[in-house]
DNA sequence: GCAATATATTCCTTGCAAGGAATATATTGC
DNA sequence: GCAATATATTCCTTGCAAGGAATATATTGC
């Protein structure tokens, strides 16, 4: 999992803008009207998170239409899938807990 | 959703050191020892991971265990459902696109 | 209480990231 | 080609976040 696309979505504006084009496409000038960020700001975090996969761009006439790429999301669900198994496969916390007692008392 | 949950995971070595969690509690010193980071460093980057509500301590003697709390990442997979969720109600991505297209015709 | 061990905190420096303002670039209709 | 519109980029300033080094704090066994 590549950190980077972690950072892209720990921006508040970032986020935003994200949730925003959950609804569906959306040109920078819309993004900026209904978030009320200022066109240059929003163009900026719109390079970040193209930089980091989340979205794409297509353009049409003069506008620049955004949209979510799957693809981040689909890791981010499987890189956390990963862990839950991991839980799963281990019957009880209580067990882990003790595995690193365990080694913590090792080093007394 | 907290950008501050994706914010705490957006950097590398705390990436590490949750992905290192993930196989079970362990004390800042193995963190450490595993990972090649400072012990102080591992600290602080506990720090973040536990303001963020991601990593949860347990003195035990003179160690401290920490692991992962499985809220954050419950919220992170509900909140990519949220997305995919929409996504596939509605049926494709073209009409999703022609909405976009259509609106940003509007203004010209 | 003291030494040893484990961890947290503080102070410092440095680099990066975010916003603001101004401006450059691209596209369209004419 | 030019004006209008939409968007991207540049330059600047500022604050924050990360690492390093040193030190403080807590806990244990004795």
């Amino acid at each position: 999992m590549e950190a980077s696309t972690f950072r892209a979505l720990g921006e508040p504006s970032r986020l935003r803008i994200v949730e925003a084009l959950r609804h569906g496409p959306a040109s920078v000038g819309e993004l900026a009207e209904v978030l009320e960020i200022r066109q240059p700001q929003v163009s900026k975090h719109l390079r970040v998170l193209g930089e980091a996969g989340i979205v794409v761009v297509e353009p049409v006439a003069r506008h620049r239409i955004y949209r979510l790429d799957e693809e981040p999301f689909e890791q981010i669900v499987h890189w956390v899938d990963s862990f839950e198994r991991l839980w799963d496969a281990r019957l009880n916390s209580l067990e882990r807990y003790l595995d690193s007692v365990r080694r913590a008392a090792e080093t007394e």
